[in-house]
DNA sequence: GACGTTTAATTGTCTGACAAATGAAAATTG
DNA sequence: CAATTTTCATTTGTCAGACAATTAAACGTC
């Protein structure tokens, strides 16, 4: 990759995905560490803080770690589930609040994705799978917890049933567009009697897995979309009218 | 959010952090204009390049924008799903090669996910995905075509199945999933033979859903969720099988 | 051989400077 | 006055050089 000091783009992006291009043709390879700061910069031609612009940005997207020192420098990152996880989520979240995506859109997304992985967890679920899931349902169906705290518990038991599946690639997709949506169920409030029925669902959900029964657990999630849905649109109703009136 | 300068992390690092955390908790918003780069030095009492580095942090996850000038400045990004959508596709695609994630792994992940939104795509495709996915699969069938030409060719034609399904969090989540694949599944070399079963296969599925029909959708993608794994399984075993004689 | 000490390499940060872009204000001109 | 050109201030992009902090290896010393 060549290096256009008259091109439109900043230096230190076009550096940036030079060395990016060989991250991904594997040119660069795991841990493998890159020239020093000084180095690239008389390899590039450019000075040492606009190379050092352009490793901050690879070091965004974790692609790069730096370490100090007589044997630090860069090195190629090998980009672990849980790192990429954050990032999903983060992206997730801002798309979804930028762009006002819809509740019912957002849902629709999640209860399918869901549904997706339910055939594959009622296959492999673990007991350990079986036991986060009904804890975490008989966490919400405690009477003093905030709603908050019930949105996140909510997110913990869909990630134990996505995490089910066995598969480290629809929990690093699935977990991300869960939790991205995180922010627009913290806008319900959740009465008494909602909670009792969503606990009721997760509880089935729960015991469908554990029989395997991978049909019934199909519909369960079906319902709980259903039942999510309504009572997004009771309360977006209830705003609306309340609205009308001042 | 404080700036540490005592601690182990880099204050670029700390700075880029508390911007994005203002921008997730909404403090920023879009298209506001940050303070410029000599005001930011003075606020979290760092020099310049410092900030610099932190801003270079935000521009590659997209979450600014900068533009020179008497009134620019960096800008709070509206973060669109084509950006989102490139970004995720190079960390998807590194996440399954540096992780040796197996192409069953992959594939059933992908599959998954297709079938999550089937249905949906049976019921609200236009004419317009038809004719995509026909005009893909005819070319599919050409018969001087490439390998890289026809995985290509594969995954616009499961990127219209997608889109057709009309929710942009699903398609966004899962074009990703799909074009990740592709450097897998360009290792495969397709006959003759198997690439008329899946131009069939992938006929069918155009037709299944022309006549909103579901279920057969949902069969036909099993089918060749399933032809392409043992299209896989094959040629590892022919590779294995090469690796022991030598 | 074990244990401090020095040293060299490397990233992290700062200072100061200049170039380039860009819009706004000021000056000029018809 | 209106239109155009010029000037100018602001801001990012880039550079050069310096020093601090960190780290592991090389080196002595006992």
């Amino acid at each position: 990759m060549k290096i256009d000091p008259d091109s439109k783009i900043d230096l230190s992006a076009q550096i940036a995905k030079a060395i990016r291009d060989g991250i991904m043709a594997g040119t660069l390879r795991v841990d493998e560490r890159l020239p020093s700061e000084a180095e690239l910069a008389e390899q590039f031609d450019v000075s040492r803080p606009t190379v050092r612009e352009a490793l901050k940005r690879l070091a965004a997207q974790s692609l790069i770690r730096t370490q100090r020192g007589a044997t630090g420098g860069a090195f190629v990152n090998r980009l672990r589930f849980e790192e990429a996880y954050g990032q999903h989520v983060t992206t997730s979240t801002l798309l979804l609040s930028m762009n006002s995506v819809s509740f019912a859109t957002a849902c629709e997304a999640r209860y399918a994705l869901e549904r997706a992985c339910a055939p594959l967890s009622a296959q492999r679920r673990t007991a350990d799978h079986l036991a986060t899931m009904r804890a975490e349902a008989h966490r919400q169906a405690q009477p003093g917890l905030s709603d908050e705290a019930f949105c996140a518990s909510d997110v913990a038991f869909h990630r134990a049933l996505v995490d089910a599946a066995d598969n480290p690639v629809l929990s690093y997709q699935l977990a991300g567009a869960v939790e991205a949506m995180q922010p627009l169920m913290n806008m319900i409030t959740f009465t008494a009697r909602s909670r009792e029925t969503i606990v009721q669902i997760h509880t089935e959900i729960a015991d469908a897995l554990g029989a395997k029964d991978a049909a019934t657990a199909d519909a369960l999630l079906v319902r709980l979309a259903e039942y999510t849905e309504s009572l997004a649109q009771s309360i977006i109703a209830k705003r609306d009218a309340a609205k009308a009136i001042r």
